[in-house]
DNA sequence: AGCAAAATGCTAGTTTATTGCTTATTTGCG
DNA sequence: CGCAAATAAGCAATAAACTAGCATTTTGCT
């Protein structure tokens, strides 16, 4: 595992950002090295976890998911037995894309996704506030997506 | 642009959200079908929008993001002017990753990543609370990700 | 400067991507 | 039901990419 990335690491990272896709030759031939060296550095990169994996992006409304909700949960008890069992719960819900635990009002923030809104409702009522140690749920519909760019800004690394 | 997806198409879709980078030879094996009919598939669902792209997930620790937040924001006016020029002022935001308007007791969530505590907090106080018509703005710092999978569940399909 | 470790580029063999073409399958309609 | 058109699959061939081994260069340290 490197100790540390030279500006080569971080044009890659930010080259397979853009294109998770991108062919190993074209990869080299942005960031100015052979092909060799330019595999060899991403199989170091994945090996390091720094490259948490690769995904192909759906068009969820597209594939008959019309409902994307955030979800925030707020729990009676908020000891480690406690948080770890909610999210235990979590993990096994399948309409919940995304999960965090937070600081401040609420104690978890779920984004859910749901083939239509009596699913989402179904969920939220039969499952998430019937569970055990849950105080209040907090759902907010969204009706658009402003921005979607998950990945990280490695423009100035200010790094090395 | 085809009219309606077979089980093949779905099969397609699910393993490239498990890997984006999978061949295609590879691909054509697990769907059970020969390579270039399984490209041309691949092609047309992107020619379709139903593959939205390809990503590469990056551990944004490691690479010296260590604050992840929720940022809600709920503005004073709500007409359809106001909406629009919040979300272009959203968009210029580098440390918003994703962003969603939503409906409930707020107008926006906002995921956010920054360098440190201190970028975030500035964010906050000089971007975001002195925004034009905005109310309010809660925050909720992420402790830990408790789920991940930001893809799309394709397994028992109900569709075809 | 000089040595050791690490990284690069080159070459070549293997695998994969991609295209054109033929055959098979499905679809729609009489 | 059966035919014709449209659609999709498979095969074969070529171009491109992947990847391992090796010689060379660069890097980091004394």
């Amino acid at each position: 595992m490197k100790a540390r990335l030279d500006s080569i690491d971080w044009q890659i990272l930010k080259e397979l950002q853009g294109d998770g896709r991108i062919t190993n030759v074209e990869l080299a031939r942005r960031v100015g090295i052979s092909a060799p060296p330019c595999l060899r550095r991403v199989r170091a990169l994945e090996e390091a976890g720094l490259i948490r994996g690769y995904r192909t992006l759906l068009d969820e409304k597209q594939l008959g998911y019309e409902v994307t909700a955030f979800v925030m949960v707020g729990l009676h008890n908020q000891t480690e037995n406690d948080l770890v069992a909610f999210e235990t719960q979590v993990k096994e819900w399948p309409l919940v894309r995304e999960s965090y635990m937070v600081s401040g009002e609420v104690d978890f923030i779920m984004r859910c996704t749901a083939r239509d809104l009596e699913t989402f409702q179904n969920f939220i009522i039969r499952d998430v506030t019937s569970t055990k140690n849950v105080d209040h749920v907090r759902t907010a519909l969204t009706i658009r997506r402003i921005k979607d760019e998950p990945n990280v800004p490695i423009d100035k690394p200010e790094y090395f």
